[in-house]
DNA sequence: TTTATAATTCGACATATTTCGAATTATAAG
DNA sequence: CTTATAATTCGAAATATGTCGAATTATAAA
């Protein structure tokens, strides 16, 4: 009935889940970050990184880090790119977008 | 250095987790559906729902739902207080205020 | 006090998740 | 073509989670 975006209620159980594990929540923080504290952002411009520098801030193996970033992907959380040799991720804001709108307000806009 | 409120990364992790999972999360927008749709309501009157009556919308052991129930409390989510033979349980509206502000910014609310 | 109702705790079992190392794929450089 | 670098896939092992039924606790009613 309404015309504003909404997640279903599967998708988000699986985002949750991307999220409810520290290291994927680490990894998600980091690509989050797109500017230094204070300073001006745009919406847009999120950051981006390779999976080798998310994995020397995490302390996994490579493998699991590959693990990790698939769930968030399937979760629809990130977007990944391959650049030459390098994969590149960065957020996808859109989806960050319905989340904080599911926690916004009452009822919630989750589609059963 | 800020002095809005933030959560600490540990208890966002276990706020994901309990929302990470479909009856839990099926429990979570229970409570959050305050009035119905296309009714006018107030933040601060929440639903009160007792454990019974969420036990008839969920198809699970009550042992089941009892478990369900002490982990979206462990996270913060849900309040419950016992009426009588009864224990109520509502949503806690500060802790949905404070999610929702992790997803509105960058960089985000998060104390590492 | 005894009985009934509401909810929780406990222990056991099944399923799912996390993690790693070894092997493999993708790409670029020599 | 061969070698090096970046990342992924696969299989196995350890840990965590979800589920139930039986027993227990809390409260109210008879």
């Amino acid at each position: 009935m309404s015309n504003y975006k909404t997640i279903e209620a599967g998708q988000l159980v699986n985002i949750f889940k991307a999220l409810a594990n520290d290291h994927r929540l680490k990894i998600y923080t980091i690509l989050t970050r797109c500017c230094t504290s204070g300073t001006l952002c745009t919406s847009d411009e999120a950051s981006r990184y390779c999976v080798g520098d998310l994995d020397s801030q995490l302390d996994i193996a490579p493998s699991t880090l590959s693990h990790h970033l698939k769930e968030l992907h399937r979760a629809g959380l990130i977007h990944m790119k391959r650049d030459g040799k390098q994969v590149f991720c960065s957020v996808n804001t859109e989806i960050m977008q319905q989340v904080h709108t599911i926690f916004s307000a009452k009822p919630v806009g989750v589609t059963q």
